[in-house]
Formats: structure tokens, sequence, C-alpha cells
DNA sequence: GTCATTGCAAAGGATTTGCAGTTCC
DNA sequence: GGAACTGCAAATCCTTTGCAATGAC
């Protein structure tokens, strides 16, 4: 999603932000991919516009927009950090071919539920879910070299 | 659940891995706790039976027994990894205040699906749900010290 | 005997920290 | 003006890699 400078410096202002065109620009990049790009992917994207960016910005910057709750944190496995401007409840299809992450957006999954049996006293707060499988580019993928042995984690 | 060396043996031959004492030690180290505990921490259980055992050595036998289906990786957001001797399909409960995780058994959650409208061709072939809350301990740790701020990411 | 495994040391990579200078409010 | 942010460099932590010696089958 494009967003001007204006709506950025009125949702950073909501969440009590600091307005710096550092973030602004960080905040940007997020907003405009949904392919949750990892901190470094952002730092290569932001440096273009700001050449003297650092990534110790990007990693506080990040850090404080999730702290405000403009910015979600994905973790696959123990890949690096990836990061989703889109912070309404949802979850996630991981491909395990390329790694891509899709958004899905469901009621249902939205609404489960642990058995009262299964809490064992724990309040819960929310729940995440993730996907496994492969992308349809990923299937013609393998059809194409059925041979090569992949190791899935 | 205890096991013992006989038992560990078969396993380890029906699943083509060569037995060795350290990957004995440390497969019976994850059978014998529900804690899921990281390489480190196995590490350091392990070295009292075998003081002269490397890290690398643990890390090497982590990652031969998940290939071999022998053990299950589990990643709390960007902690460190932890491992599960349970590899039955199951789901986990994460403590945001002392980051403890709790296995779930529940078949509802088992069956799970993406709707097709969502599923944008992928082939799923797994999913995982993770619970996030506050176990029974730190609830009444905060109600004890409500003052204290909490960062949950 | 052969090849996988082990242990040691060093490298790698993502993220964090310390700190001085700068910027936002 | 003062606190928060930025950029640079160095440190930290988890994990992987290179390699020679050892051990399983």
């Amino acid at each position: 999603m494009r967003l001007n400078s204006q709506d950025i410096h009125t949702r950073f202002r909501r969440h009590a932000v600091r307005v710096t065109r550092q973030r602004a620009a960080i905040y940007q990049a997020l907003a405009e991919t949904t392919s949750h790009p990892t901190a470094n992917e952002l730092y290569q994207t932001v440096k273009r516009q700001h050449p003297m960016i650092s990534r110790n910005t990007v990693y506080y910057t990040l850090g404080v927009l999730r702290q405000a709750g403009l910015v979600q944190e994905v973790n696959v496995g123990h890949e690096v950090a990836r990061f989703d401007g889109n912070v309404t409840v949802h979850h996630h299809l991981i491909c395990l071919g390329c790694s891509q992450i899709v958004d899905v957006m469901d009621e249902a999954l939205n609404q489960l539920a642990v058995s009262d049996g299964q809490a064992r006293g724990f309040r819960i707060l929310g729940h995440r879910v993730e996907f496994h499988g492969y992308c349809a580019g990923c299937q013609r993928a393998k059809l194409d070299a059925p041979q090569r042995s992949r190791q899935e984690h």
C-alpha cells in the first residue's frame, strides 16, 4: 500500500513514534510490499533514498515500530527475522522450497482456542498459525527435477 | 521418558542413524525432559556424563536426529533453537513471561486447513500452531508487581 | 578398511551495545 | 533545551565450517 508522508506522520503520531526521514522511509518500504522482507533487505531498499543510513538505524527503528504496534515480526524456523507491515490478525503460508511467505486472512483461524483441558492455567492472548508446503512455482520445479533431494526442517 | 540404551540403539537403527555414546546421551537427555531445551542446555547436560564432548557434536547430532525424524525443532520468535523429543504432531503454548514451552495435544488443531480461496495454489504438508500467553506462575508474578513494564514481541 | 563422526579452533552472520554527534518536539 | 535518534565501530551470541584424529559398521 502506497502511503504519502502525511499518512505516515499521522500514524506515527497516533502511536507516539517520533518522526524522522529514516523511519518514514523504512515504514514506507514495508507498507509497499507484501514480501515480508528482512531487516537487511529493508536496509538495502532504504539506502537507495538515504545512502548514509546505517543498519543499526534499521534495526533500532524496526524495534520501535514493533513495540508501537505498527509492524509485526514473522519468524520462519531459524531464518533471519522478517517483517510485516500488515498488523491485522492474520496467519501465514510458508513455502518450503523458496521460503516465500504469503498472508492468510481467515476468520476461522483467528477464532482458534485451546481446550481448557490443555490450557494448563495459561491465559492466552493470541496465537499464530503457519502452514508449510510448496507454492505453485516450487511444485512445478519439483516435477521438472524430482530426483533432487530436499531438506525440510 | 526414560529410555534404556537398547531402546535407543533400536530406534537409531530403525532410522539409519549411527550409534555413538554422544548421540545416545544427547537423545536420552532430550527424551527425558519436556522442557524443550536449547542446544546449549543439552550440551551442558550431556557434558556431565561426557566432559570431553564439544558443542559442535551437539549441533551436528541434533541436525542428524532432526533429519532422521527423531527430533523436532521448535522456534519461538528469534530466540535460540529449542528441541523436542516428541515427534508426534502437536502444537505449543508459549509463555511470554518465562518463555516456557508446553506441548498441546489436540486432535482438532491437527485437522486445521486453509480454505481453498486462501491457499493460492500451495500444496500444504503440515502446519504449526503457537498460542501465546502467560502461564499460571507468571500471571501471579504480574499481580504481585503490576507496575513493571513488559516487552512482548 | 572406509566413511561418518568427533573435537578443536576459527569463521560467519544476524543482532545488539557503547558512544559521540545530531535532530526532533 | 533535553531527550530521543542516528551512524559508526566493536562486541556478542548462536551456529556453521575446516580439518585432522577417531570410531562405527
